[in-house]
DNA sequence: CCCTGATTCGC
DNA sequence: GCGAATCAGG
């Protein structure tokens, strides 16, 4: 894996933006665990896990087996073909979102999320964490459209084609004709601020992130998003595909 | 089983 | 530095 400042960029964004590390791994065309060692080496957070392994017990362990076994040297590389179970025949045709999650919010507005398999969307940390945006430095405009990009909208990924379906048409909703690029500064502060901190509102423009967060070349796609989606058709497109055929286009 | 993230360690 | 293998919890 080449590790360029855009691809670095990109993780760092998904990463930040409380992606799995799968689902960062699969947009970026990597694996997952490609991404948790790049983003332990480059020192981002940790996000929640539910692991804590205890420490030293198995690393003597290994140690141990390594020391005996030092000639029996790449066992593990010969059991690759493990590896064939997540690249293997993506036979599920149900599940479509990446992250079209935003949902969550809008659903819950109009109150028929149908969720019968949805699990509790509300419980992560959604929005809210996307206020915590690295990128402050930026201008305005962009600190708006960093908080409606991407991530600001997970669900699980395991969420049923059926239920997308519902929660899309929940979300036709018009969204206000606010022109927020176009004349940020001219609005009062509160009414920007409640633009920011509406959850609701559709992006008026693409949220697909380009770039390094937090330098001024980092911007969004900036097209016309589908509606009741952050991304235009064309990053929509990347970023909602099926669950296991994603590696393959992403990137 | 599926998923998740963290760590280890050969390369 | 990289990431597959592995661990480990949900």
């Amino acid at each position: 894996m080449e590790w360029t400042d855009e691809t670095i960029a990109r993780l760092k964004a998904l990463w930040q933006e409380g992606l799995s590390t799968a689902e960062i791994g699969r947009q970026l065309g990597i694996t997952k665990n490609a991404v948790v060692g790049k983003a332990h080496r480059l020192g981002l957070p940790a996000r929640p896990s539910p692991i804590r392994r205890q420490d030293g017990k198995t690393a003597a362990k290994k140690t141990a087996e390594t020391g005996e076994q030092a000639k029996a040297s790449a066992p593990r590389r010969t059991a690759k073909e493990t590896a064939s179970a997540e690249s293997a025949p993506a036979a599920s045709v149900s599940a479509v979102a990446a992250q079209p999650a935003a949902v969550t919010a809008d659903a819950a507005t109009s109150g028929e999320a149908s969720a019968s398999q949805v699990k509790k969307p509300a419980e992560k940390p959604v929005v809210v964490s996307s206020t915590k945006t690295e990128s402050a430095p930026a201008k305005p405009l962009e600190t708006v459209a960093v908080n409606e990009k991407p991530a600001e909208q997970r669900v699980k990924a395991t969420v049923p084609a059926l239920t997308k379906v519902a929660q899309e048409e929940a979300v036709v909703e018009k969204p206000a004709p606010v022109a927020k690029k176009a004349s940020p500064a001219s609005r009062p502060a509160a009414q920007r601020l409640a633009a920011v901190m509406e959850p609701r509102r559709r992006s008026a423009t693409c949220c697909w992130p380009l770039g390094d967060p937090g330098t001024p070349g980092f911007h969004f796609c900036g097209a016309t998003p589908l509606p009741g989606k952050p991304y235009c058709a064309e990053h929509a497109a990347m970023a909602y595909v099926k669950l296991r055929d994603r590696r393959e286009n992403a990137g």
